[in-house]
This record gives C-alpha cells, sequence and structure tokens, in this order.
DNA sequence: CGCTTAATTATTGCCGACAATATTTATCTA
DNA sequence: TAGATAAATATTGTCGGCAATAATTAAGCG
C-alpha cells in the first residue's frame, strides 16, 4: 500500500478535500499496537529489546525520521506534523511526539506555532540571509581551529572521506547529495576538536540544506568536489587565512546559487506567498 | 461529576513536608491559586492580563525564573530541581515544567538525567575549557561584523551603556555583576545584526557565568571596564583583528582567573567530587 | 454568486493517574 | 558494627481525557 513516491504539497486551488498532508515518511514502522509489556517480560525477549530499549530512544528516534525526511527533501518546508499523525505512526501517546516536536523546534527544523501545531520551518529570505552569514562565520572561526589541530593523519583520513563521498554521490539519487556535501564541513568541524561548535555548524548545516530545499526542489546540487580538495590542501598548508577565505568563497557561491534559482523560478515565491 | 472548579491545588498550607534542598528561588510567587480565568476575564482586568497572558508565557516564566536564579548564583551547579517542587511554587502541572526544563537543558543551563531528574549543570574541566574556547572562536568572528556595520551611534550607545553600568555595578550587590559584565558582551554582539549568532553566544555566555559561579562561590568578579573600554576605542578605530584580539585576550584572562581560583581552593574541587 | 457569520469538526494545551525506575529506609546475617 | 538484601518511599515517564483554541464546513444575507 504505502508507497514512498514523493508527495507534494496539496495544491491552493483544490478545494476539495485538503489531503492531510501527513504521511511523514513512514520509514519503518515501529511495533504497531505496542504488547504492554510488563517489565518482567524484558528480561528474556531479545526481539523486545529492540522495541524496548526505545523507553527513551523513541523520541531520538521520531526527531531522527523527522530530521532525515527533511534533509532528504521528502519532508517539505511548511508541511504539517499533526500530533496525532506522529502517534500513531510511532505508535506512542503525544507527550512523546511533543518532545521530539521540540527538540526540532529547539534547532530551528520545525517552526511550533502556538496552538496551531508544528510546520516543516520555511526560513524567509531575510533569515536565509542571516542563517548564511552566520554559517560563513562559524565556519571561519572554525577553520582556524582545525587549521591549528589538524594532524596528518586527520588529513589522510579526510581526503580518503572525500574521495570515497565522491564517488559515491554520483552513484546514488540527487536527494542524497545535500547529505553526503554536507558531510565534508562537519569532518572539517571535528578537526576543531570543539563539540560545542561542531552542535552550532550542525544546526546552520541542517538549516542551510533546508533552504535548499525550498529553493531547489528539483534536488540538483552543485558538485563541489573540486572546492573541497582546494579547501583541504590549504588546511594541509597551514594556510589559515586562505583556507578561511576559501571556505567563506565556498558558501558565498552555495548562497549565490540559491538566489539565482529563486529568481529565475518565482515558483518558489509563489509557494511562499500561497501557501497555508 | 461537573464540579471542575474548586478542588484544586488551593492554598498548600502544607508546607511541613519540604523534603531537599528544593527551594528554587521563588521570587516572586505566581498567584497562589490560579483563578482559572476564561479568556472574557482578561479583558478588563490589567493586573489578570499578566496571569491570564501566562497560557503560554508561563513556561516562559519558570524558565526565566530558574535561569536568572542561576546566573545570579541563588541556584549552584549541582542543585536538584524536582519537578514537584516547581509545579507547586508555580501552581501548574508537571507537562508545563517539564517543558520549560527542556529549554534550560537544551541550552545546557540544566542536564537532564534520564529517570533521575534535572540539575543545574556542572561543567567539567574539560567542558570548561571547550566552552571557553568556543566562545572565543565565537565572539571573535562575531566581532568581525560588529567592526563592519557598527555606525557612529551605535558606539555612542554603547559607550553610554558602558558608562552606566559601570556605576550601576558600584552601587548593586556582587551578585549582579556577572549580569553586568555579560551585557556588554552581548551589546556588541547586537551590532553584528546577526540574530542566530547572537543566541549561540548568548548560550556561552551563561554558561560561563555558570561556570564562574561554580568556582567563585563568594560571587568576586573582576572589573572589566577597562578592557571594555579599550575594545570599543578599537572598534571605532575599525581595527577588526586588533578588537578581535583584544577581546580574546579578555577572555582568555576571564578564563586564566577562574583556573587560578579553582585551584587556590580546592573547595570547588570536594565540592565536584563529593557533591549528589 | 460572493461574502460574512454561525455551527461543526479537528487539533492542541494542560492536567491527573498509573506504571517504571531510582532512592531511601528497614531488616537480616556474619 | 558493617555490609548486603529487601521493603517502602519518592520521583520521573507515559498515557488518555477534558477544555480551549483553531480550522473547516454550513447557513444566512447582500
Amino acid at each position: 500500500m504505502s508507497d514512498t513516491s514523493p508527495r507534494k504539497t496539496a495544491k491552493p486551488s483544490s478545494r476539495t478535500r485538503k489531503p492531510p498532508e501527513v504521511t511523514p515518511a513512514p520509514a519503518r514502522q515501529s511495533r504497531a499496537g505496542r504488547p504492554r509489556v510488563r517489565h518482567d517480560a524484558l528480561t528474556d525477549a531479545p526481539a523486545l529489546v529492540l522495541d524496548g530499549e526505545v523507553g527513551e530512544d523513541i523520541i531520538a528516534r521520531i526527531y531522527q525520521t523527522v530530521f532525515d525526511s527533511v534533509m532528504s527533501q521528502r519532508l517539505t518546508p511548511g508541511t504539517k506534523l499533526p500530533e496525532a499523525a506522529l502517534c500513531e505512526l510511532f505508535g506512542v501517546g503525544r507527550t512523546v511526539v511533543q518532545k521530539a516536536l521540540q527538540k526540532l523546534a529547539h534547532e530551528h527544523i520545525v517552526e511550533l506555532r502556538p496552538n496551531r501545531g508544528a510546520v516543516v520551518a520555511m526560513p524567509t529570505p531575510e533569515e536565509t540571509r542571516e542563517i548564511f552569514q552566520a554559517r560563513r562565520a562559524l565556519e571561519g572561526a572554525i577553520m582556524r581551529l582545525a587549521v591549528q589541530n589538524a594532524t596528518r593523519a586527520d588529513l589522510a583520513k579526510l581526503r580518503r572521506q572525500l574521495k570515497e563521498e565522491h564517488e559515491v554521490m554520483h552513484s546514488y539519487a540527487q536527494t542524497h547529495w545535500a547529505r553526503l556535501a554536507s558531510s565534508f564541513h562537519m569532518r572539517v568541524a571535528e578537526l576543531s576538536r570543539n563539540a560545542t561548535l561542531q552542535r552550532y555548524l550542525s544546526e546552520l548545516v541542517s538549516r542551510c540544506s533546508l533552504i535548499v530545499a525550498l529553493h531547489e526542489p528539483a534536488g540538483y546540487a552543485a558538485c563541489e568536489h573540486d572546492e573541497h580538495t582546494h579547501i583541504v590542501d590549504l588546511i594541509e598548508r597551514g594556510d589559515a587565512e586562505g583556507a578561511v577565505a576559501a571556505m567563506e568563497a565556498h558558501l558565498l557561491s552555495l548562497e549565490e546559487h540559491i538566489h539565482l534559482v529563486s529568481e529565475k523560478s518565482g515558483n518558489s515565491l509563489a509557494r511562499m506567498l500561497g501557501m497555508e
């Protein structure tokens, strides 16, 4: 029954039945009717351990499922996320779903409107500009630390991963590209050895991917392999300022590309105005 | 079974059983028994508007109360925050308290341990180092934007506020110093005109204040007026790199001071090991 | 026929209750 | 008495239910 075909948001013209644009990536449905096991049952049921483990992790699993769906453009900005639907899909109560949504809201992946529920975030043009600016600034600061801390082994590993990902990129669907291209940036951030800065950057990278999804429904993503390689070269050379500048240029071109696409096809603008 | 009003968490005269070291800064107790007003009552009751507004804002108020208490060292790191106590203090159910705690946890002001409740965060030495490093990196990046964007009016206002705060500092209790000293950094961040970066810095500044509270129970805080003035001078001169360097030195000295105090009095170390 | 207004439905906010886990206290044994 | 074990207590995790608000449909009117 349920296929994974991309479900587009209903056109505003269709006044007939507002189809619940829910169906937020069922992925793997967790055991439909929870067996409501007692605590004595989990001692010897390895199969249930997976389900028992969710006790605290089910929240993380809902979070991750929605997050991944947004990143791979199965959930597009503006899509409503009703609590009841998520409860059914994951077989949990609303408390759990609310906690997952609140975590997503904290990271600005979804927007929580009082009394009106959650929707996938739709950054405005001003927010877009601000997010990219913040990312440039933060990634520059991280780069300085990365250049300072990177070892030879780090760079070798980075090059290896870069090459792998580049090859994988050409064999997978475009919907995975964004995630792969983003991984390079997060790997560079790992070199900073600072989990806090990595967390901030992770949020910004996610939001940038969301913005890309908002403006490029086709799923196009430029191949940035050469620019990435160049940045690694500069890191290896110890040229911090050069690497910072290269990274900034790289990010500026990405943002510029977004704006160009946005202007070329007023489609996204129409969606932004006519949504809801 | 239609009576839904009277039986409530009425005036709890049962303060006889006050178990643990709770008392999380009652501050101003929200109206004891919530009047359970209808929406028609808030139209002409300015006093109640505050209470009627709580529908969604009570969460923010709990958040703010706990936050302020931590910043002013009335709540010290490691203090437990039981849900029941907060429910009594604010006259709300656990759902609301949990949401407030989750928000605080997301910003690392409190730590949420599964099945064990919330405590005011206690950064480890490694986390302390990481937080300060992140703050230096971020504040440097913000400084570059601030220098780029600051107008003459901005700087005049900044100097005025700096002077005011310096004067106020000497007339208020030391517990307010941290908040005042932090305000300068946030005002500089405002010049970047980037709300996202301001939000990140706000979190880091809060965590730094928490760390200070952890290491300096006496509430000592150095007077940083001169260094702040010097930084404003550099901004006004358009010397971005100089301002960045000055800010970094300023923050490094702050961290160094923490470490010195921490070593001098093993008191905090003992507290860290023997807590709980 | 389109627009405003009223009734209906759907969804969220909040709370109390119960179950699961952690913590404390009591009891027992060496 | 000290340590370990078991009962008792306290605290958190999750759920379903009710009330309040929003969204949708129906009715009324120009």
